[in-house]
DNA sequence: CCCCATTGGTTGACATGTCATCCATGGGGG
DNA sequence: CCCCCATGGATGACATGTCAACCAATGGGG
């Protein structure tokens, strides 16, 4: 028998599933879009830009270390090591380099980083809430939280294929 | 009185959807960089390669008009038609002009991309169900897609910003 | 004290996505 | 019939993300 051994019939969607899936992933993509175009539209901040620079002044003296962002929003260090240098060309952000350990540099927010992130911030606080809150009820709110924690926790267990982290 | 006009101070989010935001937003790019890895690293296809042959093999020809393919996967025309030419490229699809319509063109599938969607797709179904469905109960499939379906319909009545479509 | 594997971070090449623009056909009103 | 604009789609320039390789400082064992 030359077929590859362990192929039993893979468990295909049924067609709820399979609903819930599209439309699962539509609204993702959807929400992510309306978002991101906001945002663009009215700031000249990326979405990228704009979390970055939440984290930036999440922390009292707007001064992180490199590896605390990447860690802070999962992103791969070259990712984010390209993305900063793009925020340090137009202004938002700058560099100092970090006494403790040679290696390591800080990034910290300057004025105008965080004016812009200021001006951004209350219209993008408006349209998380009219999009994303507004349309469910306090009941939906307790299971979303419930649901994102749970497959959340399914992947933390799931070392599987991580690079980075 | 020199401040703008409608600022009534933004309503900010309570500790509680915060949580729900992070969380939520963290498990969304947590599930997404998970899948991309995995049928990446396994078929050497990317999502979106994997979900346009998908498209492609639920039509009963295998053949499909550019724009019926964008308005299915919620592409804008420019990525579509950058992505189109480099599977053509790779060999996953062949393009054919539209008799119909002369400025149309059809999009269809190779042998080559049903073999690699056909490999591909049965570990990919199985990593959705393990990170996806696995973890939630039967409940909260029901009130995921409520869930899902309300935050759609939101944005349904949201002309907003939207370029395409 | 030195060697060397780790760690923090950058870089370059390349894949992907976006925006604005362009081009050819199509399909009506004048 | 012809003009003109809307439509289907491609293209080029550029922003962004990924992968692999690199580099310099660290920090333990021998």
């Amino acid at each position: 028998m030359p077929t590859t051994p362990p192929q039993t019939e893979p468990r295909w969607l049924t067609p709820e599933e399979q609903h819930l899936w599209r439309t699962f992933m539509r609204m993702r993509q959807e929400l992510d879009a309306q978002l991101a175009r906001q945002i663009q539209a009215e700031s000249d901040l990326s979405i990228a830009d704009f979390s970055v620079l939440v984290v930036l002044t999440d922390v009292p003296d707007g001064r992180v270390r490199v590896l605390e962002l990447a860690r802070n929003l999962q992103w791969e260090k070259s990712r984010l090591s390209h993305h900063l240098a793009r925020m340090v060309k137009r202004g938002l952000i700058s560099r100092a380099e970090c006494s403790e350990d040679g290696r390591g540099s800080f990034v910290l927010i300057t004025d105008a980083g965080r004016e812009a992130i200021e001006a951004a911030a209350p219209r993008h606080v408006e349209l998380v809430r009219k999009l994303f809150f507004d349309p469910l009820s306090g009941e939906q709110l307790t299971q979303l939280t419930e649901i994102s924690e749970r497959i959340l926790g399914a992947m933390q267990g799931c070392p599987a294929l991580d690079p980075d982290s």
